[in-house]
DNA sequence: GCGCGGACTGTAAACGTTTGCAGACCCCTT
DNA sequence: AAGGGGTCTGCAAACGTTTACAGTCCGCGC
């Protein structure tokens, strides 16, 4: 089984070989493994025999060549760190596989012009692409992005676009956490901001803002700038333990700010949450390590990924002209995670809130794709 | 400019449309984007200027199927989380942008069989292939991998593979932490191994054997058992509280142990550094936030990365001739960060200490790739 | 003046698929 | 017995490149 083929070296298997060996045309070798109707059953299950017992594979240039699909879809990424990464990857890796489309990855891009040069680079090769682009501008995406090329963006969108985009409602994040700190009781709650150009940062203290005003009407909201890191967390927990009314709460807008208050609190002498309740956003690892664990707000990132790619697919599918219906912004709702460190809820476990419709376009619950493993694996 | 062509839709822009604009053959027009010599300089630069104005982008699976090149490795890659994936995927990105290459990924394969469908799937698509499969045996890559296919493993190898490979140098790292917390004046060193089977953790293992029994000749080792997980760190670390002559030292094979053991120290009224020292490995982002912050071993994920990577186009480059050259084994050094838990050290600065050479082939050092950014970014 | 070589360019084949079209065959109906 | 229809199969074109080969043109040396 498996004659020698004459040449000098074994150059790979074609539909020629197979159909020479199955003797049949390679036509009929095509349509029986591409599951054509019209191919008699008998001669169908020979085919199939005798391409695994070559361990035939198609040659994906040459059929992408004459079907104009490739695929594959892009993903344009830019430089990311940690857990947010590793799960964004992981969903979109994961619905690329359930729909057997493969994932060609350009990630790290610092600015829009390696942004621009990546997706140049993509152009061929992918029969579509998900963008996310943190740069203020996404414009030049509108530039290089040929007009047929199905994209989605996974920005939080700021505005025109004539793309699709899916985000995470970061608004309604921080409007469900201080409305979960007022019904704790907390009437006075302090927000630590993140950085200023930073669309997050900007969506979550909104959402403070607007719960404050909302629930609380009358009280004065106070926020303590902050910049994202562990340090700006621990000179504004600093600032804050100094402060003569202490305020009943304390909202930082990314958990390792919330840790780096965390220890500022701590060498204060004030005790969380007895003295003080505390709440961040991320949902990150370390989050449930602290000393109290940290309640926080958790961003189904994986979801996220796995929902574009699914999304892109049915653009890709339907050939751009589902594309007019689509061109929308959807949000992913976030939920709370509460752990001892906001002062409701004394247990470790996990307690998922889902969160009530927001404005704009909703995704409807489900949670088809796993929950995010908690614990991180070996290493 | 750009005169519009007579078809219904438009379709993608081919090399034949530049010849006919610029008025020269397709074979010119290839010559001259493809940077041959034979063509003159004049016409070179007018091809340019009309494949520019036309936006051509050449069709990567036209181009392929005739080169026999498809300019994309893909990378396999089993279920991980977190900082370690990223950072490994980060590596191989960088390194290949740097090549021109592109990068297809198919990650979180739960086991041997899912690998090697994607292997399957990847056939026709790369040039090369990286791969890292935990699963014990490796042998199903060398069924399914065409034997001209060239692939660079990312395992800790461990016996006969025809695969050059490459991995971080467990042992050798675990040595040297042992051998620090030994100059650090103390004998009586408990180690918290991790689970049974995998093979990181056993390497570690015996590291820390080595140096024992190098090191410190007499003194006994005191193996605790441990899965990696923070509980399990927990539970190893109030058992060594009540211990009647407490160790001096405790060295957790990774850092997540380290950290659910530094709770139960704590619990145990037992300070750190000063009653009992402190080490883990792998230097996870939460090992830096911690009270006190972790002694810990770093693994240069993402120079592992980008290393297999330029090796792998090298072997692809090489048309598989130094193969049998490259056939080998490399580890790659990983090195000490010295924190304040260990009481060597009590700056919170990161000191890295090169590791001297260890058995097999040992890669040069260098510090060409950027190291890991400390504080994680925005989110 | 003629041939020769060098520099450049064009023609056409090849890469491995998919698929429209037409042919072959068989069975059924009239 | 002839024709019609259905089912299956093969032929060959097409996809967009690269590249071997065969020119063409020009200048130069004889």
């Amino acid at each position: 089984m498996g004659r020698d083929r004459g040449g000098a070296r074994q150059v790979a298997i074609t539909i020629k070989d197979v159909a020479r060996e199955a003797e049949v045309s390679v036509a009929t070798v095509s349509r029986a493994l591409n599951g054509r109707d019209n191919v008699a059953p008998e001669v169908r299950s020979h085919v199939q025999e005798v391409a695994a017992r070559l361990r035939y594979v198609p040659h994906s240039a040459a059929r992408s060549l004459i079907t104009r699909r490739t695929q594959t879809i892009g993903a344009l990424l830019p430089d990311m760190h940690g857990e947010f990464f590793s799960e964004l990857i992981r969903g979109i890796d994961r619905a690329a596989r359930a729909q057997s489309y493969h994932l060609l990855l350009s990630s790290s891009h610092g600015d829009a012009g390696e942004t621009a040069i990546a997706l140049q680079a993509m152009l061929g090769r992918v029969d579509g692409l998900l963008i996310m682009s943190p740069h203020a501008d996404p414009g030049f995406v509108e530039e290089y992005l040929p007009p047929t090329l199905p994209a989605i963006l996974l920005n939080p969108v700021h505005g025109h676009t004539r793309l699709p985009a899916l985000a995470v409602d970061n608004r309604a994040g921080a409007y469900a956490m201080t409305r979960h700190l007022a019904h704790c009781g907390h009437r006075h709650i302090a927000f630590i901001a993140g950085p200023k150009g930073n669309l997050d940062a900007e969506e979550r203290l909104q959402g403070y803002l607007d719960a404050l005003r909302e629930l609380l009407p009358g009280v004065e909201p106070q926020v303590v700038p902050g910049d994202f890191s562990e340090e700006s967390g621990y000179r504004a927990g600093s600032l804050i333990a100094r402060q003569k009314p202490l305020p009943q709460a304390l909202f930082a807008a990314n958990d390792s700010m919330a840790i780096g208050c965390l220890f500022a609190l701590g060498e204060a002498g004030l005790r969380v949450p007895d003295d003080i309740a505390l709440a961040g956003y991320d949902d990150i690892p370390s989050a449930r390590f602290t000393q109290p664990p940290l309640t926080t707000v958790r961003v189904r990132i994986a979801d996220l990924g796995g929902r574009a790619f699914d999304q892109l697919v049915a653009l890709v599918a339907s050939d751009g002209q589902t594309k007019a219906q689509l061109h929308s912004v959807q949000m992913l709702a976030p939920e709370l995670v509460l752990r001892a460190s906001c002062g409701m809820n004394g247990s470790k476990t996990t307690s998922p809130t889902p969160l009530e419709e927001k404005k704009r376009t909703q995704i409807e619950p489900d949670a088809r794709r796993r929950s995010t493993s908690a614990i991180p694996k070996n290493r």
